[in-house]
DNA sequence: TTGCTTATTCGCATGATTTGCAGATTAGGT
DNA sequence: ACCTAATCTGCAAATCATGCGAATAAGCAA
């Protein structure tokens, strides 16, 4: 996703308004890596904003998705989650604390169908799933993030 | 997933009943590879034994589930879809017609994540997106499956 | 076969997530 | 300051899935 001034500037430019609840999500998910749910970027939302409308947050969300700044990606079936994280790249499931990392991968181009022999793939997409490095640290776990399980 | 003739084996070695839904289900899985919704499963099911309900269909799908009979599987959000394929397989969703295809994988052993690197995976799933064989094929258009985009 | 015990089934209510709709509000230009 | 179209908001409703309790039936024993 484009910074918020670059995105400010993009809806102007295409006769959209700039309201302050655009601005806000803009800023929250800019540099977001936490693959965050419409819910999540409400409660956050919220406390900058007493009274913005989940309803905006879903309308908002999927404007930029359908724009192209967003990607929406889920995980066993939970609650959609907003990336907006644009370059290449997969993402690795924590099975502890539910948490979702954005990885890049090696060698993914020697990957190649074996069986059938007749689908045509325009896209592939990797998801690992296993424990992430602080759930895997025996020691501080007191600070462990709350689960954030997809389900 | 096993046999119905095994699964009835299981079921009875563990206490539990065999019931005409059970057999139903078991049969309509029973190689299935068409990565049924549960709806999809109750109406084919409701063809054959009118009465049966949604409730038993759901609640079937997630004992066999939880017998590891079954694996559920999802794609872009849509509803759990059931996979009676136990084998190391991945999938292949075709965006025409959202047909979904087992797929073997070569070199998958090969990928590896580059960044970060403190992440240690325990599996690892691979889902291409593209066009199915029959969908790529200019002619036959007329017997082109209906449409069963999870989205 | 009959009867008993308990697993199952079924239907309905409920929960979670997301979208449709319509009226109230407001951004941005005149 | 005023207009108009875009936006926001709240609520209803759709979809998918699960919890729960009463009714039913499978499997065992006599």
């Amino acid at each position: 996703m484009r910074s918020p001034e670059q995105l400010v500037e993009r809806f102007r430019s295409e006769g959209l308004k700039i309201t302050p609840q655009r601005q806000l999500l803009f800023s929250l998910l800019h540099e977001n890596a936490e693959h965050p749910t419409a819910e999540a970027l409400y409660t956050t939302a919220s406390a900058q904003m007493p009274g913005i409308s989940l309803r905006t947050v879903y309308q908002t969300l999927t404007d930029l998705t359908e724009m192209g700044e967003l990607s929406q990606v889920t995980f066993d079936g939970g609650a959609v989650r907003f990336d907006p994280n644009l370059t290449d790249h997969h993402h690795a499931v924590c099975d502890e604390c539910g948490a979702i990392a954005d990885v890049s991968i090696d060698h993914l181009d020697a990957v190649s169908i074996s069986e059938p022999n007749d689908f045509s793939p325009s896209s592939t997409s990797v998801v690992f799933h296993g424990t992430c490095a602080r759930c895997a640290t025996p020691t501080n776990n007191l600070d462990k993030p709350t689960n954030n399980q997809t389900k």
